[in-house]
RNA sequence: GCGACUGUCGCCUAGUGGUCAGGGCCCCUGAUUGUGGUUCAGGUUAUCGUGGGUUCGAAUCCCAUCAGUCGCCCCA
């Protein structure tokens, strides 16, 4: 019996990791130029914060969480890492830090799920959440970064889904004329609907079933939808908000029937497809959750943020390929060997050698298996002569050159060390 | 939690009841003890996912189980 790794979880090997890093880098780099700071809160936190902030009703609270006891605590594996952000801002008084504040995160997330293409049980989150602005112009700069953030990256075939769920005082009466719509149907919809109907009647609208999506379109329905339940406020904050994305030139969709899954989001929610994925095609989602950071016991703070799916960012971008190795050190002396190598490393490239004492030859083939882009050979002879022999492999025209002057040039080239 | 399909060396795969399995890639050794890539010769790696059954005989047929993949659901 081979030991695999646990259902639903991927071992990220070497060259896998060449595209990772790249996105992760490109995420640094975006996320540093628009002045957001990085942030890491623990991977398990206590049960009661998802409970409390995900929402109860959620699939992800109610049949999808890692959780164990220790003790007295019952613990979970964090399935997302809004509650886990904004835990850490409420402890560690972060409201009295210049608004806005802004943060973004990357790390595993976990959810017990079947797995399928896009889907596992440890995945991978990169997240940007802004905290103390209510304005549109916040909600528009973080879904501009997303896109920003995407174009670089040059992720093909994407579609930007907004909608406004209005907020906690609107969306209850919203909550309630719709269910007084929909109790007559409730015999031809199907289970799940008939479940959302008493646990949250607004994710009905994002069902897949054939039968129910009739239902939802038939006339008298499609045109309750099609009007705006939310209050003013909320819509004239959500029109503002769509006037900046066009002023910024971002195309968007208007998706009434869009829900997002968690309970927490206000006004704003979006969500960012790519037709290049296959039935979980979600990149990137998210919203403004006004309501969230009194919730869980902090000051009231509007916030907003996303959340995207590295697993499905990568699988959507041109797979990256790990650096050159750009020296290869050849010598019958071990001693000369590892010192060449630390000398050449300190001038800022790459540099490997032999660890076995092979001869020669087996040293200069290893060389080329490793792809070298230049072999530095340190001889019996070079050593008396104080030289050294520069190979290159693509052509395989060599140098000799004394050793002082083959530093001198690499330094010339060298990056600045850090 | 439900459904469909798949499961042979590290990877790709031949083999659909009759020698406990063949090939390609990779890896290792040698030709080539101060010069790699090509070539040539050799070598290591598989109790055919696991367990049971049918049969004189099973990688091959049947049942179960596990795992993977895709879909439902849900979401990133």
């Amino acid at each position: 019996m081979t030991l695999t790794s646990p259902k639903g979880t991927h071992d990220l090997l070497p060259e896998d990791l060449a595209t990772w890093q790249f996105v992760e880098q490109t995420a640094r780099e975006t996320f540093g130029r628009a002045n957001y700071q990085e942030i890491r809160t623990p991977m398990f936190e206590s049960t009661d914060l998802f409970e409390r902030g995900v929402g109860e009703s959620t699939d992800i609270v109610n049949k999808e969480m890692y959780t164990f006891l220790k003790g007295e605590r019952s613990l979970t594996l964090r399935p997302e890492n809004t509650a886990g952000v904004v835990r850490a801002y409420i402890q560690h008084g972060m409201d009295r830090r210049p608004k806005p504040v802004k943060l973004f995160y990357m790390g595993p997330m976990f959810r017990y799920e079947r797995p399928q293409a896009g889907r596992q049980r440890q995945f991978h989150q990169i997240g940007a959440e802004v905290f103390g602005v209510d304005t549109p112009q916040s909600d528009a700069a973080v879904i501009l970064l997303a896109m920003t953030f995407f174009t670089k990256l040059g992720v093909p075939g994407l579609k930007l889904e907004i909608n406004n769920v209005g907020c906690f005082d609107c969306r209850g009466d919203f909550r309630e004329q719709l269910k007084a719509l929909l109790a007559p149907h409730l015999m031809a919809l199907c289970g799940d609907c008939n479940k959302r109907f008493e646990t949250n009647p607004l994710r009905m609208l994002d069902c897949k079933n054939e039968t129910c999506k009739a239902v939802y379109t038939q006339p008298e329905i499609a045109a309750f939808l099609n009007q705006d339940h939310t209050c003013t406020v909320c819509q004239t904050h959500f029109n503002q908000l769509l006037e900046l994305l066009d002023a910024a030139h971002v195309p968007f969709e208007r998706n009434k029937m869009l829900v997002r899954g968690l309970d927490y989001y206000t006004r704003t929610v979006f969500e960012i497809t790519s037709n290049h994925l296959g039935a979980q095609n979600a990149v990137c989602g998210g919203g403004r959750y006004n309501g969230l950071v009194k919730m869980l016991g902090g000051p009231d703070t509007p916030a907003v943020g996303w959340a995207l799916g590295v697993e499905r960012l990568v699988s959507l971008i041109a797979k990256q390929t790990q650096p050159a190795l750009e020296y290869f050190v050849v010598s019958d002396s071990p001693s000369h060997a590892l010192a060449l190598c630390q000398q050449i490393q300190a001038r800022g490239f790459s540099a490997d050698l032999d660890l076995t004492g092979k001869a020669l030859g087996k040293q200069l083939a290893q060389a080329n298996k490793l792809n070298a882009r230049y072999v530095v050979i340190c001889g019996e002879s070079e050593r008396e002569s104080h030289s050294i022999v520069v190979k290159t492999m693509t052509d395989g025209s060599q140098e000799s050159l004394p050793q002082e002057l083959f530093f001198e040039r690499l330094t010339l080239r060298a990056p600045v060390p850090a």
